[in-house]
DNA sequence: TGTACATCAGTGAACGCGCGTTCACTGATGTAC
DNA sequence: TGTACATCAGTGAACGCGCGTTCACTGATGTAC
């Protein structure tokens, strides 16, 4: 049983936690450093101290997702490479699953309205998740010199077509076919048919095969 | 020069785009009836007379801007059909370069939770757009049944790439060395980039093709 | 072990603000005759 | 051509609301001696 004490105990960690439950309920405009206050059984001006503003507390918010999103990308990574999958396809996978599962997140960290970039450290934890989709792009073209623009065109396109995926199907704008399948089929299967049309399309062609 | 009459002459026309002239300025939660109807010059409950509330004047905004997304996309298809460029591609930097240069109507089209999607015809014109590309990569596979899935995942897979691409590239996500260049070699880069690396992945292999 | 004191966390009242919506109204328009 | 009247568009005052931020404060903690 939580005896009630003048001082939180864990404040800054309960205000985040407040903040999750907000955004999942549906409305990232119902953030309010009140309302996280309120969840957190304090008064409402007690998240100043820890966080300065409002766009403090959604800061620190988003960069625990960044971190959170790089750490998924790297394991699925791994796991895919130890049993000889894909390991890009795996990392687009983990992404959509990312943003299905930790939806409050994702819909701030790619909000920068809303956030305050220049707090200490939050670029770099930010740039940190793509790094490793770049990575992931270059490990495929060992025949390409370092820091080959295609190398990072590749990385955002492959962003692209996951970070689409995921909004379009977290805000429910897919069509009715594709949004009441379960996750993984429609994800798949939407990736490996865009694969096949582009297939059918007769693109990519290297410019090796051209004659 | 304009007299001011009682009666203003076409005011739902003028506050569609002061909603547009809002949103451009970057912020979406700035568009209120009373900042609309300020910068029509009228009293700010004279929105109410049109639209109802603030979604229905949001609603009528997001129809717009499918109504135009729409033509978008058929011209840029038929264009590219009448110089024998692949259509699916066109339609895809039709969709991004609409993203761009109608941000406002982009940001608030796939906002569903800020809409009204009852109102009469809404649903039908916001179908309308999704369903010329699902038509072109019909185009694609003249191999395949009519209603056959895998082109409406095929087709939600392009939107994704195209969507994910415009979405990252207005909030100003994409890494530096991607958002200084233009448009349409950034763009044209990431899609044809992708494709590439695709490709050093072995995917997408046909089911045809594996022995 | 005890005590003084600095530091920190959280309080609660107050501020000014802009919002959406409602409503009785008035000014302008256009139509029937 | 004129007139009465219905209809429509826009007004302006009022309402209640929740917000972010500030600030003097108080309660709790921990450290130096």
């Amino acid at each position: 049983m939580r005896t009630r004490t003048y001082h939180h105990g864990d404040l800054p960690a309960a205000l985040l936690e407040a903040v999750d439950e907000i955004v999942r309920e549906g409305d990232i405009n119902a953030v309010t450093l009140r309302e996280a206050a309120r969840r957190a059984g304090v008064s409402h001006a007690a998240p100043a101290h820890h966080f300065g503003d409002k766009a403090g507390l959604l800061t620190a918010y988003a960069a625990q997702g960044f971190a959170a999103l790089r750490e998924r990308l790297l394991r699925a990574g791994a796991e895919a490479e130890a049993v000889g999958d894909p390991t890009l396809a795996a990392m687009g996978l983990a992404y959509i699953r990312f943003a299905v599962e930790q939806p409050g997140h994702f819909a701030v960290m790619f909000r920068p309205e809303l956030l305050d970039e220049d707090r200490p450290g939050f670029r770099e934890i930010c740039g940190g998740a793509f790094a490793v989709l770049v990575d992931a792009v270059r490990a495929l073209h060992s025949d390409r010199d370092e820091g080959d623009p295609q190398t990072l065109l590749a990385a955002t396109g492959a962003w692209s077509i996951v970070h689409g995926f995921a909004t379009l199907w977290l805000e429910g704008n897919l069509p009715e076919a594709v949004r009441t399948l379960p996750l993984h089929e429609a994800a798949g299967g939407a990736l490996g048919a865009f694969g096949e049309t582009l297939r059918a399309m007769g693109l990519p062609a290297t410019p090796s095969e051209r004659p």
